[in-house]
DNA sequence: GACACTATATTTAGTTA
DNA sequence: GTAACTAAATATAGTGT
């Protein structure tokens, strides 16, 4: 079994099971996510689409892959909705309900619900940490974070870095091409490109 | 050119540049964007990964697909963090640079001034348009939106709409294999599911 | 304009350097 | 950790339905 075939080549695995080992779920977590980031950059190019990939990893990791303008809309939406989302959303549902999207209503139903449910887990988890009670998540210092939240803060950042360098990415390039321009941020500090994409960072950490 | 072969096969594309033809984009946009979702919900369940894709396809459509908790990070996000943004990320750039968790302090004070950009640019839109400044965006009726203001809202409809469907399917699927669950939203009415995931809506329009 | 097909292009599991 | 390498597994361009 080693004179015929030199590897036994790509094997075939269960894809509807997560990897065993820790080890593997690493290599193919790495491997693969480098695949999707470059199949995403080729849409982005081939359609010119505007794309964003957020991934998180086995160990909480946050990683990203964006083509611009997405995070335009991203910032857009946070700013006309300073706490939206659920948390009552009955004005959503009356706006849209008035307005010929019929379907989204018996989603919006089935959603009070999950939003009684949230409101509750909320709460609960307001009432272990005080201090965060009036600050906002991203006023308060690292130090008094919970190493959840400051996972989350990170992953914040993170994004609002990609942000920031699309642009100046967009704006050093600019012209050329096509005014687009992809940045991606890793965990990792890898540094590969696709194509005329693939702005890198390093970890955080 | 008809009796050897059935077709032509599979073809190299150049996929460093745009499709001519806007009907190849479509159809490309199509393809591809399954393969994308797939390769992400395979991601997810052979890595055990979080995972957010977000897509505005060339007619500016949003197309989303998501593995639960990324969501209930950006609606963290989104509730702790009114506005922020790009504008002036020399700042960043360089703490990234200098790279410890420790920066991300002086991240955040260069964010504050971006705050104050942002809020102040947020203003000056919100009074070209008087019925918007009170009233968060999801409150608006769809008629007095613009184009661009309801796609906006779509958007984030559709994302709450995947959130919540997520928890549902949490809640429904629950304990089985392990706590997961994906929804998919797509600004196109196909159906198809990838594994245990794929929950999938019609289109707004 | 979603589906099915088929031949080829591309990705990647397992392995080795 | 990582950077190839190889063979097999998948994805998909062009096509027809």
């Amino acid at each position: 079994m080693d004179n015929n075939k030199q590897t036994k080549g790509r094997q075939r695995i269960d894809t509807s099971k997560r990897r065993e080992s820790e080890e593997d779920r690493l290599i193919t977590f790495s491997k693969r996510r480098s695949g999707l980031y470059k199949k995403g950059s080729e849409l982005c190019t081939l359609c010119g689409t505007q794309l964003a990939i957020l991934i998180f990893s086995p160990s909480g990791k946050p990683f990203s892959f964006a083509h611009p303008n997405i995070e335009v809309i991203a910032r857009r939406v946070l700013e006309t909705n300073p706490r939206s989302d659920d948390q009552d959303s009955n004005g959503v549902m009356d706006a849209c309900r008035r307005n010929s999207i019929d379907e989204l209503n018996e989603q919006l139903t089935l959603l009070s619900n999950e939003v009684e449910y949230e409101k509750e887990r909320g709460t609960k988890l307001a009432q272990t940490t005080k201090a965060r009670q009036n600050k906002p998540l991203c006023e308060q210092k690292i130090d008094e974070l919970g190493g959840y939240d400051a996972q989350k803060l990170k992953a914040w950042l993170l994004e609002l870095q990609a942000r920031i360098n699309n642009r100046l990415e967009e704006l050093s390039v600019a012209q050329a091409t096509r005014p687009s321009a992809v940045g991606a941020i890793d965990g990792n500090a890898s540094s590969s490109s696709y194509g005329h994409w693939g702005i890198h960072f390093k970890n955080f950490n």
